[in-house]
DNA sequence: AAAACTGTATTATTTGAGTAATACAGTTCC
DNA sequence: GGAACTGTATTACTCAAATAATACAGTTTT
């Protein structure tokens, strides 16, 4: 079953974005793994504090993405296969850097200037 | 006079934050310094195709934080010392850069991975 | 002085996000 | 088989963001 911490959810944007968002990061760094049984849209909604229609929204774009699988009655899984994993973890890398670096870019950084602060301020 | 290009603005959230935001970065870029004049908001809102009070609530909050001028009935400027341009250039960098490492660690990279895959996304 | 700009304010409307309260039908489990 | 869960759907409401259409008073500019 795979865990959501009372809002970890401290993004930006519509919450049903941010739900998306942190189960694919869950898949990319491998804490979400093929077959494993989502929290049903009554519990996460409890858990969260957030309305069971938005978590119903998150599902339901997690299932057209084809990451969870929902049938009318039974629990939802998550599906996944080794190509799906990779390709998440790209969209995520292109989305999160490179929303980044154009903030930065625009900000005046060169390549050298944003590296050298980032490696400053990611202090592990 | 500030130029502001025909939807430099495609970022995340509210339309006026935006704007904020891209002239706070034009400040430490460099681009807009103290004593420029700004565009008035009708020209501003013709130019990005945007509301006037949506113009108008983001030059708000520019002058609320000092960052800009305006006397009714006059052209509006900005104001800006070093101690303020140096303010913002850090708060612009906690921002964008602490928001990309808090993703990536929830996507499971080490301080390692993540340096290493932005020096090769991030090709000038 | 008059025209053409400025900033400022007000009221009404639309849209999307989120909440609230149900209802119903399918499944799991004892 | 019945209770307790599941997913799914519907309708109504609130709220913030953004638009739209003005209006008014102060300033530049000619």
């Amino acid at each position: 079953m795979i865990t959501f911490e009372k809002f970890t959810m401290d993004d930006s944007g519509p919450i049903y974005g941010q739900i998306v968002r942190y189960v694919k990061r869950g898949i990319v760094a491998g804490r979400i793994e093929n077959g494993d049984e989502m929290p049903s849209r009554r519990v996460l909604s409890a858990t969260l504090g957030v309305n069971p229609n938005t978590i119903q929204k998150a599902y339901r774009m997690l299932e057209d993405e084809g990451i969870i699988q929902s049938h009318a009655g039974a629990k939802s899984y998550v599906v996944l296969d080794e190509a799906k994993v990779e390709a998440i973890r790209e969209e995520l890398a292109e989305n999160d850097i490179g929303a980044m670096i154009s903030a930065l870019k625009q900000s005046g950084l060169t390549r050298e200037e944003g590296l050298e602060l980032i490696g400053r301020l990611w202090k592990e």
